[in-house]
DNA sequence: ATACTAAATGCAACTAAGTTGCGTAAGTAT
DNA sequence: ATACTTACGCAACTTAGTTGCATTTAGTAT
């Protein structure tokens, strides 16, 4: 049931003090239903005719989301960033597989990413992103 | 001593049985100096006057070193793509570092990253990127 | 040395993802 | 209902990278 989706988004979106417009409502529902990592265009398709939602309002949208730890963003060898939910995950530290055929991104939940080494003197590091490539199932 | 790189370059590329080209040696002999991971445009103003080289070519020479094996590109969370040498990293498995204010990065050539868990069914792991986020020294 | 040929280069035009500025519309507190 | 702030839509722009095609050049055979 997909309403469900946009429920919660609505009351995720309330707590964090700023407004509920339904785009907002809209793209969180989507991510929350998705669950796997989607870009600016998937989501404009998954859009289609039921909303008129603006490119650039999108954008704003979802870099809204992120500021606000609702979802959070990663970056592929297409250059292109997928959006994600954080309700999934155990906050940013976990991999991600990148299809190198059909350019498909999984989270790989179970898998923590480690950064247990000693980084160079002086720096800080305030975020893990680990990204394993190949093939998948599908494409295998 | 700068040259001794480009005679590095040169040696490289003949090994491909490629042609030895003014713009391949310059390029690769940036790299062999540099060592870091380092964006088109940031190769563009180390050439500056020295040499005229098409922004064009210099792409191609790029993709063309990355199929060669002589280096490997990397995305970084600006959506450029850095390249670096594979002459100082034991192959594509080792960590990288992106400064989240000057945007520097850094290869933790140290830390090879590991992927020692099970990928879901059916998949085949390729490469493995891990990049940590945070502060440089020099902007900590 | 000279000519030949496939490969590399330069140029111009294009694509795709994302950004900025600004006027208008719409949530929300009173 | 009103006012005030925030979000939206539009158009124009930026930036990294790509494509097609004509020209040049490195390597090779003569």
């Amino acid at each position: 049931m997909l309403t469900n989706f946009y429920e919660q988004a609505e009351e995720m979106i309330r707590r964090t003090g700023d407004r509920i417009t339904p785009g907002r409502v809209l793209v969180l529902g989507i991510l929350l239903a998705e669950k796997q990592a989607i870009s600016h265009h998937e989501i404009e398709k998954k859009i289609g005719d039921n909303s008129t939602l603006n490119r650039v309002t999108l954008y704003r949208i979802l870099e809204w989301l992120n500021k606000k730890d609702l979802a959070h963003k990663v970056i592929s060898g297409d250059r292109k960033w997928r959006f994600r939910t954080n309700i999934y995950t155990g906050l940013h530290q976990h991999a991600h597989f990148k299809c190198s055929l059909c350019t498909a991104v999984t989270c790989l939940s179970d898998v923590k990413a480690k950064y247990s080494w000693p980084l160079p003197p002086g720096y800080q590091s305030q975020e893990v992103e680990l990204t394993v490539k190949g093939l998948c199932a599908k494409c295998a």
